[in-house]
DNA sequence: GTATAAACATGACAATTGTCAGTTTACCGA
DNA sequence: TCGGTAAACTGACAATTGTCATGTTTATAC
């Protein structure tokens, strides 16, 4: 089996759910495509005709705000799968998905998911369960953002991007954003990012070499996204 | 067929989506409830054991955030389905769902939707549409939040519950919700939402009668919304 | 009806955050 | 290696928003 089926395998649970034959046709059917840091996978309000699997780099999934600034609602690694809600409710995507860094991608065209679902209610309860999950996560973002200073939201954000990217044997953050995109992540403005990073920097709870960030007080960090 | 299919027929086109065997199923083992106003029908961190259907009232879905505030979510009306999310994750409720004025629910217990989940691949397709939709809504909360001033949050609160609740024969709001709830719905402070709302009076965009509210100025409403 | 609490309202002030303008630094391609 | 461009940074200031304190009005229970 090639790599690519692992993505789909891994988000929906779907060595179980899936049959031989529908991971079959996923794979007959796929078509990979590299992309290079900040290339564009597809555009907010496109059709899409498939779902996209995340096979190496990751991309910054955003919505464009009236004022002009793109707020990004997540981040996507290897073994994410993007696009599917547009799929499944047949609506053009409400977000944008941009290469943060060079990516690997696998296409699979929407007829074996679509198919799959119909016919495979294991796999739809999977990927309901999936989706279910994700709302959950939506809602968390929702507070967050509404009820947290900028100061905690970037706070938590570093300790994100170590959960969830993780850290190289140095302890520096894998993934390094612009600040810009850090401050898209947050929802403020850049200077505002720019400003709480250097003030986390002078009070120890970070420390920078070169462009690469490392959390250096992970309790200290913890508390000021709790606001202490 | 009782009214209390309804709930589930609507939000999840499962006339079309379940059979007459399991649409039975979940007639026979609903149960009915009165609530009144500013009664739970259940809390944060809650298992649930089946979902609601709301028969009549309206419900807020809130999560406690850290500074103690209460963030609502989402606003549920008749015809909604509270609940689904955690009962087909598995997990229990990440939001409380509090009665904001006089309710009827009808609760289904979870059996009857899994087993149909399980084995229904229409129904389970007509869920995840659905749910792909609540994540779209999601998203673009999480942008209205992040990006947009207290004020064209307000902006678009008014229009949203005239969109959504109606309004009465002399144009005031259906649903009324006190300062407080609406300085939730927008994530801010209740001085904030008194303040601002205060000030659209003054500007015409709005008028109030007792605790009735009524757009005055759709247009004018609207502009602020965008920030204009 | 009256007591009592909740909701509404406003002022004054502090803290947070955004905006604009400008400088420095890092990086990439020729 | 150089030069150009994007990113990172800083300061000054204005605008927005939160907090606290206090008074008024409205709803609710008895």
């Amino acid at each position: 089996m090639s790599r690519c089926e692992n993505c789909i395998i891994r988000q929906f649970n779907s060595l179980r759910a899936m049959t031989k034959d529908e991971l079959k046709k996923v794979s007959d059917t796929k078509t990979t495509k590299m992309l290079r840091k900040g290339e564009t996978i597809f555009d907010e309000g496109e059709k899409l005709n498939g779902v996209y699997c995340v096979r190496g780099g990751v991309s910054k999934l955003s919505k464009l705000s009236p004022n002009g600034k793109d707020q990004i609602v997540k981040l996507a690694t290897k073994g994410s799968v993007l696009g599917q809600r547009s799929v499944i409710a047949e609506e053009s995507s409400n977000l944008k998905a941009t290469a943060v860094n060079d990516m690997e991608v696998c296409f699979i065209p929407k007829d074996a998911i679509v198919d799959t679902l119909n016919q495979n209610p294991n796999f739809a309860v999977e990927v309901l369960r999936h989706m279910a999950h994700d709302l959950k996560e939506a809602d968390d973002v929702i507070v967050n953002m509404s009820q947290k200073t900028v100061k905690q939201r970037v706070a938590e954000a570093f300790i994100y991007l170590e959960d969830n990217f993780g850290v190289d044997d140095q302890g520096y953050l894998l993934l390094t954003l612009t600040r810009e995109d850090i401050a898209n992540v947050v929802g403020t403005a850049t200077e505002s990012a720019i400003r709480i990073i250097s003030e986390f920097k002078k009070l120890g709870l970070i420390k920078a070499s070169g462009k690469k960030i490392a959390i250096a007080n992970a309790k200290g960090l913890a508390d000021m996204a709790l606001g202490m």
